[in-house]
Formats: C-alpha cells, structure tokens, sequence
DNA sequence: GTCTATAATGAGATAGAC
DNA sequence: GTCTATCTCATTATAGAC
C-alpha cells in the first residue's frame, strides 16, 4: 500500500490506471483508447485483450471511482459522534478524497448525467436512506436540545457536498476568475476544510436563546 | 421575446438553438454533428454552409453560454443594494437561469476543464475583480458594523455559487440518491431558493452581541 | 439555401505472427 | 502476453446538383 510509483508490476493493473487517469480527465466521449494505450505505453491491442472494449473498461474505472468515493463517507455517516465533529470529519475527509483525485467528482457526475443508468444497478438509493435517516435522527435530537436550527437531513447533506465538490468542479473556472495559479488554488482547497465547515456549523446553530434560525418562513 | 415556439424563422438561429441543446447535454465531444441536424431537422450539410466546423459551432454556442451567465449575475453584482438582499436576488437569479437551461452550469464547466483555454480570450478575470472588490467593500462595511463575521468575499462568493450550481450539476445522481423523480427533484430545486438564503445569512450574520463568528481560528 | 453523394479520416475491435 | 497489420464502421467535411 506504500509504495507504488514504478509499478510495473502485471499489466492489467497498469492498464487501469491508465484508463483512470484518462477517462476521469476526459470523460467517456473524449477519451481515445489509444491516449490510454499511451499513458500505459503499452499497444491499443492489448487494451482490448485484458478488458473486451472501451465500454467494459469504462464501466470497471467507474464502478471504482463511485465506490471509492462512497467508501470514504460511509464510515463517517455511520459513526456514532457528535453532529458538527461529523460535519467536520465529512468535510474534511471529502476535500482529502477530492485533493488525492480532483477530476473524480466531474468525471462521476458528467458521466450520470450523459446516461443516468450507469449507476442504476448499483443501488445507491439504499445507502443513502441509511445515511440520510442516521444523519434526521441526530439532527431532531440536536434540534430538540436547542442547539440547531430546523433543517432536513436532506438539505444539510446537499449543502455541505456543494460546499465541497463544486470547488473542484469549478476548478479551471475559478482558477480564471479568481486569478490563481495551482498552487494559489491549493492553499484556497486547504484552507477550505476550516472554512466550509465554520460556515456550515454556524448556519445551522443557534447560539443563546434564538427562537428558530432566521425570520422566516416555516 | 414571447412567441418563440413555432420558430421557423431563419436557419441559422434554428441550428443555433439545436446546438446549444445537444451541445450542452452531451458537450462537445459526445455531440454529433448529426444529432444537432436530426434536432433541427435539416441536414447536417447545412451546418457545415452556416457554420463552418464543428469546433467553430461549437465556440459560439460556448460563448454564447458564458455571456448569458455572466449577463444575469453582472447587474446584481453591481448594484447598489444591502448586502443580504444582494444574496438573496443572486441566489434566486441563479437558480432561475439554471432552471431554465439545466445542463448550462455542467456544460461549461466541464468544456473548461477539457481545455481552459476556451474561456482565455474572454477577460474574466477583469470582471470578476470588479465582483469581487464591489463584494469586498459591502463585507467590510457590514463587519465594521458588527453584523456579521469576518469573511473574505472570494470564499463568501465561491459559498454562494457551490450552493447554487452544485445540485444542477449533480442533477442525475441526486435524483438517484434522494430517490427523486422530475417533480420532486424541480420542487426541490424551487425550495432550495428561500433554504439557500436563509442558510448563506445564517452562516455569516452576527446575532446579538456575539464577537466574531464561531470561536476558531482566525 | 438546401439537398444527395462522396471523400477523407478517425477510432474501436479483431486476426494472426511471435 | 504482446505486438503489427487490418477490418469495419462512424463522423467530419466537401463537391456538386437542384
């Protein structure tokens, strides 16, 4: 698990991250089997004698990402911890996931939503019920002791993956408008971790004696 | 600006409304001069007689893309109105120009991160300095105030538009996830308006007395 | 301006030698 | 297992009739 930078180890291996590299950079459509074959420096031919064709290969370097972007948050969503030392460890951890692969978040959604049923026969929705329904039980609890806002599982959980994912979806766009160079864009992901999860805690909590959140409506 | 169903005025602005849907569903590498002929109905010959290449159908429709964007942001970014109103018309002016081109926000972003340089001529790092230093004074003033935290506008900014953006570009895997079907994932969407805002004030606003923000660093 | 036909190239996939 | 050569089909682009 330490030590894999010369890796040449069998083929098939070098193969996959090959395909990783190039299909998360230019998705599906973009991505030439030969830009594989290059990154590999091995012939187009034997792309295809390891993984039958480019669908196949595709389908393999996705599961993957999806299932190591779940794997990583599963074990937060269950954890049984305070609620914004979750929130924390989430952000935390996504942003690590993010900075280790940055092109993995675009490549998985740009690939849902060009054909939605890639995903289909992994059922996600089961695992996010679990997740969503863990998270509701520990946000009524805080919301009854006074602590947080009224706010659904739901919408927590979709603020804080904006907060986190889009920054690295964005990334060539921001890196324009905001006039930074690579570096100047890591030291903002770096100094991300503090800030979405500060912005997150104090948009749910209520400090003294506050009624609900904001004026507003229910 | 009203009748615009029908539509069989000039071809040229026949094919450009084609491409601009096949091209932000698919982008440009998963576009089809064929699929944008079939979606007009004409011949793909004919694309070729208004427009000379794909990549030169395909630059206008990019940057036909950006400028809409940026058109519907400019004015709110100018203006001289409260802080928290200006949040909250951003946040909802946003929203509706998503709603009304859903695949935009995925479409740009994800041709910027194939090749940046589509987006180089256009100076937008000029305009978003603009953004940002008018942002900029509005938070220092409201600090200064005692009304909210210490924030800078880059990072209240990039809060801003992760929130926004993110569930349009997530679209396919948050329907799975949450179990959405078209209605529920748009009534969602239209919820998010009001949630967002609240959210965004909640997160930098000083109640009371408070002194700065959440205690953490600085 | 709009079409049909066709050229020219690109890219996925296979056959077969080594 | 790995390569070269080749097949086949899809796609961009152009030529030329109407």
């Amino acid at each position: 698990m330490s030590k894999r930078v010369g890796m040449d180890q069998n083929t098939e291996e070098l193969i996959r991250q090959s395909a990783r590299k190039v299909f998360s950079e230019k998705g599906f459509s973009g991505a030439r089997m030969q830009d594989i074959a290059d990154e590999a420096k091995i012939n187009r031919a034997l792309l295809h004698y390891y993984f039958r064709s480019k669908e196949k290969l595709f389908e393999l370097i996705f599961d993957e990402a999806v299932t190591r972007f779940l794997g990583a948050v599963q074990p937060i969503m269950f954890a049984r911890i305070p609620l914004f030392e979750k929130i924390e460890k989430l952000v935390a951890t996504e942003i690590d996931l993010c900075v280790a692969e940055p092109c993995n978040a675009m490549f998985i959604l740009h690939e849902m939503m060009r054909n939605p049923a890639v995903l289909e026969r992994r059922n996600i929705r089961k695992l996010y019920e679990s997740f969503l329904g863990n998270l509701s039980v520990a946000l009524t609890e805080e919301y009854k002791r006074g602590s947080i806002v009224k706010i659904e599982a739901e919408s927590l959980f979709l603020h804080i993956i904006s907060l986190v994912l889009f920054p690295f979806i964005g990334k060539a766009y921001l890196q324009q408008a905001f006039g930074l160079d690579e570096e100047g864009y890591w030291r903002m992901i770096q100094k991300r971790k503090k800030e979405v999860t500060r912005f997150v805690i104090n948009g749910i909590r209520i400090l003294e004696g506050r009624p609900e959140g904001v004026s507003s409506d229910s």
